[in-house]
DNA sequence: CTATATGATGAACGAGAAAG
DNA sequence: CTTTCTCGTTCATCATATAG
C-alpha cells in the first residue's frame, strides 16, 4: 500500500519537473548567454565601482549560478571574471613549495651571514608569514627551522648551503652546552640530596623541608619556598623543584603523583623525596607509575626515599 | 557548513640584557 | 644581586573567496 502512494508521488513529481523543464527550455527564451553574463558583470562594476562577490554578482543579475555553471563549467565565476578582464576573486591557494622556504632561509643566512630570526624574516615580507609558517601545511615553528632546514638539505643532496649548516651546528652546539650544564647541576644536587640524612626523626614534612632547606644553603644553593603557581616545596636555583613527602599511603602518594605532573608542566626536572616510608610496596609501585607516566621526552622526575 | 593557504594582530611567555 | 625592560617566539582568534 505505501509502495503504491510512493509510485504516486513520484509520477506527480514526474510530471511537475517536465512541467518546469519546458518552460526552461531555449525556445521559451529564458535562456542566457556568456555576453549577457559579461555584460551584467561589467554593469555591475560600473554602478558600484567594485568588482562584484560571487554571490552580489549572482543576486544583481538574477541569474542562478548553475546556469554560470552551464555555460562555462567548474570555477565559473572565476572564468567569467578572468573574461571580463579581471583578476579572480578567488584565493590563490597554491601552496608555497619546500623548497622556496628552505631557500629563502638559507639564502638570508647567506646574506646576514648568521641564522635569521623572525623579524628578519618579516622585514623582508617573505612568504608565507611567520603566522602561516607555523601551520598547516608547513608546520614550521621559527625555532624548528634550523632543524628543518638541515633535514631538507640531507634529503634532497642541496649544495651551496655549507655555511649555513656551519651557522646552525655552532648554535646548536651552544644550546647543548647549557643543556650540559643544566644537566651536570641536576646531577649534582640528586647526589647532595642522597647524601644528605637529617638529623634526627621529625614529626613533619615542613621540619623536613626546613632542616634540608639549610642544609642545600650551605652547599651554596639557592632555595626558594613554596614558588610560583605550582608551588613547589622548594625551587633550588630557579630551575630544579623539589617535592617532599613524610610517610606516605596510597592517597598520599596519589596526590604526590598529581603534584608532579603539574610540576613537570614548569619545570623540566623535579625531584621527589620521600621520608620515613613505612611501606616498600608502595614506594616501589610509586616509582614505576612515575617511571612509566612521568619521565618522559626532556622531563625526568628523580625519586628519592630516606 | 567545511576545507583550503595564508595574513594580521594582540596576548602570553621566556630569556637575556640593562639598570638599579 | 635583584628588579625592570626589551626582544624574539608562540599561541589563539578572526578573516578571506570559493568549491563542494
Amino acid at each position: 500500500m505505501t509502495r503504491q502512494l510512493m509510485v504516486g508521488i513520484d509520477k506527480v513529481c514526474r510530471s511537475a519537473y517536465s512541467y518546469a523543464s519546458a518552460i526552461r527550455t531555449p525556445s521559451v527564451g529564458i535562456m542566457i548567454s556568456k555576453d549577457d553574463c559579461i555584460q551584467k558583470y561589467n554593469e555591475y562594476k560600473k554602478q558600484h565601482e567594485v568588482i562584484p562577490k560571487k554571490k552580489d554578482f549572482f543576486k544583481f543579475a538574477g541569474i542562478h549560478e548553475r546556469q554560470l555553471v552551464g555555460l562555462y563549467g567548474r570555477d565559473a565565476y572565476t572564468k567569467l571574471q578572468e573574461e571580463c578582464g579581471d583578476e579572480a576573486n578567488k584565493l590563490n591557494l597554491e601552496k608555497t613549495p619546500t623548497e622556496k622556504i628552505m631557500r629563502q632561509y638559507g639564502d638570508l643566512a647567506l646574506e646576514l651571514e648568521e641564522l635569521p630570526n623572525s623579524s628578519d624574516w618579516i622585514e623582508r615580507h617573505f612568504k608565507p608569514s611567520i603566522s602561516g609558517l607555523e601551520r598547516r601545511p608547513h608546520f614550521i615553528k621559527w625555532s624548528e627551522f634550523p632543524s628543518k632546514f638541515t633535514e631538507w638539505i640531507q634529503n634532497n643532496q642541496v649544495k651551496g648551503y655549507e655555511k649555513v649548516l656551519g651557522y646552525i651546528n655552532e648554535s646548536s652546539a651552544k644550546s647543548k652546552v647549557k643543556a650540559e650544564k643544566r644537566d651536570r647541576e641536576f646531577e649534582k644536587l640528586i647526589s647532595n640530596i642522597r647524601s644528605w640524612s637529617p638529623g634526627r626523626r621529625r614529626n613533619s614534612e615542613g621540619e623536613y623541608k626546613i632542616e634540608l632547606r639549610r642544609h642545600l644553603e650551605s652547599l651554596g644553593y639557592t632555595v626558594n619556598e613554596e614558588f610560583g603557581e605550582s608551588n613547589f616545596d622548594l625551587l633550588i636555583n630557579k630551575r630544579h623543584a623539589v617535592e617532599i613527602k613524610k610517610d606516605p599511603q596510597l592517597s598520599e602518594y596519589d596526590r604526590l603523583f598529581g603534584q608532579l605532573a603539574r610540576h613537570l608542566q614548569h619545570q623540566l626536572r623535579v625531584i621527589a623525596l620521600i621520608l620515613d616510608a613505612p611501606s616498600e610496596d608502595k614506594f616501589s609501585n610509586f616509582t614505576s607509575l612515575v617511571d612509566t607516566y612521568l619521565c618522559k621526552d626532556e622531563k625526568i622526575v628523580e625519586v628519592i626515599k630516606k
